[in-house]
DNA sequence: ACCTATGTTGATAC
DNA sequence: GGTATCAACATAGG
């Protein structure tokens, strides 16, 4: 085990990890929104977040997708080892990733790709901040980034300056559907890049469906593209 | 060279 | 409590 970079095994001192863990055995993963977590048979449960950059690396192989940059072994920062010579990395450039003991799960909202109708009505149509930040907090809903958010406030053709207050049921009930099906897209494809909107999603880019293009600006404090022709 | 951008999140201040 | 802003990181590109 190799817990000693000091950045994504926050706040943990170096060695705590590797001396919970040690003589472990892992029995479970688990996933939700964008937090995974291993158990284990002693009882220490083992969270992992991959931040912006980061990838689970198994023996050597990159799950998900692999895009340009991302494949240094050198950018593992966080490994265990197997006794039975299997190993299980974080790979990750940039360091925003985690790895830590306790996650808080209990912190995170529904998963985005199986959130129901009437909690997704609940938990997203209140409050005044802009939809797409209401959307983003993982404690409202869990899984949806910046990419993600984009792409299905597009497929909704919604506004993502909106008062998360201000949709009708119906408008909600359509976001709902287009955020599970770009976020289960996302899986089975290897990442939110796939979606239709993201390629056109630079400056000058163009809405795939009208040819109109797209606008910027930051909403949510996070740069968001946009179709001023038909998202409202 | 310098400044900006970036699939994220948390601490902090109104 | 809800909302907005900024820092943490490492690299790429104009």
């Amino acid at each position: 085990m190799n817990d000693r970079d000091t950045y994504v095994t926050r706040p943990h001192p170096p060695g705590e990890i590797a001396a919970a863990l040690e003589g472990t055995r892992l029995t479970a993963a688990h996933r939700r929104g964008k937090s995974m977590w291993v158990e284990t048979d002693r009882g220490p449960v083992l969270g992992l977040h991959l931040g912006m950059t980061g990838r689970i690396v198994i023996d050597g192989e990159e799950a998900g997708d692999r895009r340009r940059g991302t494949d240094r072994p050198g950018w593992d920062r966080f490994v265990i080892e197997f006794e039975d010579g299997g190993r299980l990395a974080l790979r990750d450039m940039r360091r925003l990733g985690r790895a830590v003991l306790a996650p808080a799960i209990d912190r995170l909202g529904p998963d985005a790709a199986e959130v129901d109708r009437r909690t997704f009505r609940e938990r997203v149509g209140r409050g005044t901040a802009p939809l797409k930040a209401r959307i983003m907090d993982q404690a409202v809903i869990a899984g949806v980034g910046n990419l993600l958010a984009d792409e299905a406030l597009w497929q909704a053709r919604l506004d993502p300056r909106r008062p998360a207050g201000s949709l009708s049921e119906d408008e909600l009930d359509r976001l709902r559907r287009e955020i599970r099906a770009s976020a289960r897209s996302a899986i089975r494809r290897g990442g939110a890049h796939t979606g239709r909107l993201i390629p056109e999603r630079h400056p000058g880019g163009h809405c795939p469906r009208d040819g109109v293009e797209l606008r910027h600006a930051q909403v949510g404090g996070r740069t968001t593209y946009w179709c001023p022709a038909d998202q409202h």
